[in-house]
DNA sequence: ATTATCTATAGATCTATAGATAATGC
DNA sequence: ATTATCTATAGATCTATAGATAATGC
């Protein structure tokens, strides 16, 4: 029962986004390819005519969730100011639906550390995920902190004073280069941080400590005005 | 061929600081119950007298591991002022040796994401694990904060000034509440960009981001002087 | 004629258990 | 006599492949 060409690329996008959706929610060993295609609505054996490997498909489903989510924060950051934009995506990532619905959510925080110890096509897509989110966060803060070397301090914000004298700040206006390694440094900082948080909300057991965990992070992200 | 209790016992230590060290080489699903007793020394037979099952063994050597880890963090935390000790703990927390030595390292960074998706047992394990170096953080947050409270910036350096004036400071010497919930807040947002940057700088195929993470998130932490 | 998917299975591996063995410890 | 460890294996599951089937598309 052969199927049409159109049919063969949906079928195979199909797998794709059930590898993506699997693989989240129960690892990479959590999941046979057997299941996973009767997840699909296919059959075990006809797998391996789109895919190399189990390992293969889940290197191109690492690329499918995190082009997904690089494109959410892409949006966000297009929507709003570099403050808000950073507080919109720190807020989402930082939620407990995130948390609960790991299946959904950030490739990087699910599997990390499977991803660590498998192969080269693997680690690169989540390296170019990973380096997506960065770079979101890295072009909030540069905005952000243009915009306070252009205007210092005319915020609508009452109190910002105490909230962005950050090392950030101390040595700029000057050294445009500094700035910017400065402004690198903290989008590293701040999307490990945000990685760490989620990995700890879902390991720990005990909930108040990871809304806690949570809510920690959220109340560190760069360029928030007074709460 | 039984053997003494003593023998009993140190084969029975023996299967949990091996497990310690494959299960976060190689993850849970990594390394199985023959291979885990081969590598100890023993049959695979042998191993359900020492415990219930594989699950079992693996909430004791993530407690086992986790203990040793916040051992080693509460010996520098003795050693040192509350600076020098949060320098030292970050520094080999985010060094490459800990990046390449999984088997030796931080348990909730090998296992973080396995173990979220494992039973109570274990996850409690994790749990107290991460609340220990948790609670290593903030004390010497709490020192140093007390430090700072008790004589305002008579430390030995020359620019304490832009360093620790952080927004932990701008609400400090009329609250000491508000103080103490702060320095939670900062040992927590604290804990989890270590564990975040370990989690990415091991996934990552690029070793000079993955060098990027780790200083980034050493060049964050709290009640640091001038570098 | 080509080929996407199917059924069936090879070959390996996994956790866990059953029963034999042999040394400890009363 | 007790029991820690051993050998052997049950029963399930895993990835990957071989060959049959049947619909597409030249």
């Amino acid at each position: 029962m052969k199927v049409s060409k159109e049919q063969v690329a949906l079928n195979r996008a199909r797998i794709v986004d059930t590898a993506a959706r699997l693989f989240r929610q129960k690892g990479y060993d959590g999941i046979g390819v057997a299941d996973l295609m009767k997840s699909a609505g296919l059959t075990h054996g006809g797998f391996y005519g789109h895919f190399a490997s189990k390992e293969d498909l889940l290197a191109e489903a690492t690329a499918y969730a995190l082009t997904r989510s690089v494109q959410r924060w892409q949006q966000k950051a297009a929507a709003a100011s570099p403050a808000e934009a950073l507080a919109n995506i720190a807020d989402h990532y930082l939620s407990t639906t995130h948390r609960d619905q790991p299946e959904h959510g950030c490739a990087v925080t699910a599997l990390g550390p499977d991803v660590a110890r498998l192969g080269p096509a693997v680690r690169s897509a989540l390296t170019a995920g990973a380096a997506g989110q960065i770079a979101v966060l890295e072009q909030c803060l540069a905005n952000g902190a243009a915009d306070t070397d252009a205007d210092t301090n005319t915020d609508a914000d009452t109190n910002t004073d105490a909230d962005t004298n950050t090392a950030a700040e101390a040595d700029t206006d000057t050294e445009p280069e500094a700035e910017a390694a400065e402004v690198r440094r903290q989008a590293l900082a701040t999307y490990a941080a945000m990685v760490g948080a989620m990995v700890l909300a879902r390991a720990v057991d005990d909930n108040a400590l990871s809304e806690e965990i949570l809510a920690a992070v959220r109340g560190q992200m760069p360029l928030a005005t007074g709460r």
